[in-house]
DNA sequence: TGAAAACTCAGGTTTTTTCCTGTGCAACAA
DNA sequence: TTGTTGCACAGGAAAAAACCTGAGTTTTCA
């Protein structure tokens, strides 16, 4: 065995402990680590082809959507494994379509990180049980409400959107921003209030911080 | 040397990695884990006295605040480091006078955590630049305004209010739940968007979240 | 190609938030 | 004692947020 691996975290000091820890397990062997998407192209660009990529979602230049997807367009063979600190709902099934082998919380014991990670490279998938819940009552509530799944996503303008509303700017001062009308601003609140089941701006941008969609 | 070392963080994962790699420091010895206060206590009463402890901030049961105190009462000659995710300008004042010895975000360098402990080690002490800066900031803010250092800090009804000021219920539900007029609850809300200096509920919600004031 | 869905915009109303200027009381220090 | 400070509370007003119903235009896709 002894499966090569690359390692992708912004956070250098948990990313290298990391690095650490799984070159502890004697299955694997962490062949480089990088802080974004762009540094994992190059990487693996220059020959160092590993068998499984794990991945943080939320980094600055390139993040992990993104680089999941130029993996399965460039490298289907390579197995993703998505790391991160945040039970995004929203996340799980667009990670799906990227191809995603594996979705893990930072808050995990290390043996489910090594118990993913050999299911992973033997069996080509691995979900926490909190992850398939979560896509459970994800299909649930779309189904209940009749949607079809894509309306479990949130569109681009709907992300720029939360994120101007996780600051100080007034709905007038965010349509000016984003170049929309007051009232095309109020629709996107109302429709994401009623989409993402909060009720208050405020409870959106706790949404918002919850599911990684903003981070400071 | 071989300093011992406990790691205290309630994420398991990123604790024990961390462990991984402090015992690749020769000069350091990972002693034990744990994953709040109490339990610190605890390996410390059974004779496991180390020189250093690390403590995350955010804890269940008992946070970082509270075994650092406790630390500097009943075992004044083991060095604390905090190790936080937060830049809790709230927080330094406090921990400085529970007599924190080192100060860190957790997206530092490896290097830098190992410079940290080596600093605390020998010399007693280690704040990261970022974390003078702070404090430089905070000084300079309290003298301009005037006021104490007190004032820096947030009383524990402010900090009561501004959790619940992190939902969906309105001012009027808030005060009660906290057993408050709604003009009182009004009066906690201007007095707090004037001290942290922001100018919506949502962008206390903000800063609330950025220093760890609230966790999810 | 026709229906469904997504995107943009509108008027009007109610509720909530934010801001303003005040009062009374108790604790505490000069 | 007096003056400062913290704390709880008040009325009123302006701004913002939230909720309602509606409609035209484009995109999507079966």
């Amino acid at each position: 065995m002894h499966k090569q691996i690359i390692l992708v975290d912004d956070h250098v000091l948990l990313r290298d402990a990391l690095a650490t820890l799984i070159n502890s397990f004697p299955e694997f062997n962490v062949l480089s680590v990088a802080s974004n998407g762009i540094d994992v192209i190059k990487a693996i660009e220059e020959g160092n082809i590993p068998d499984i990529v794990v991945l943080d979602l939320n980094m600055p230049k390139m993040d992990g959507f993104e680089t999941a997807a130029w993996l399965k367009n460039n490298h289907p063979d390579i197995k993703v494994v998505i790391l991160t600190m945040y039970d995004s709902e929203i996340a799980l099934i667009r990670l799906l379509q990227a191809g995603v082998r594996g979705f893990l919380k930072k808050d995990i014991h290390p043996m489910e990180l090594k118990n993913a990670l050999i299911a992973v490279a033997e069996n080509g998938y691995y979900y926490s049980h909190q992850a398939t819940g979560k896509l459970g009552t994800l299909f649930k509530k779309n189904n209940d409400a009749g949607n079809s799944i894509e309306r479990a996503f949130l569109t681009d303008i709907e992300i720029d959107f939360i994120k101007n509303a996780c600051s100080e700017m007034t709905y007038k001062e965010i349509a000016l921003k984003m170049s929309l009308t007051p009232r095309t601003i109020d629709n996107y609140r109302d429709s994401l209030f009623d989409k993402l089941n909060v009720k208050s701006r405020v409870g959106l941008a706790i949404y918002a911080v919850k599911n990684g969609v903003v981070t400071f």
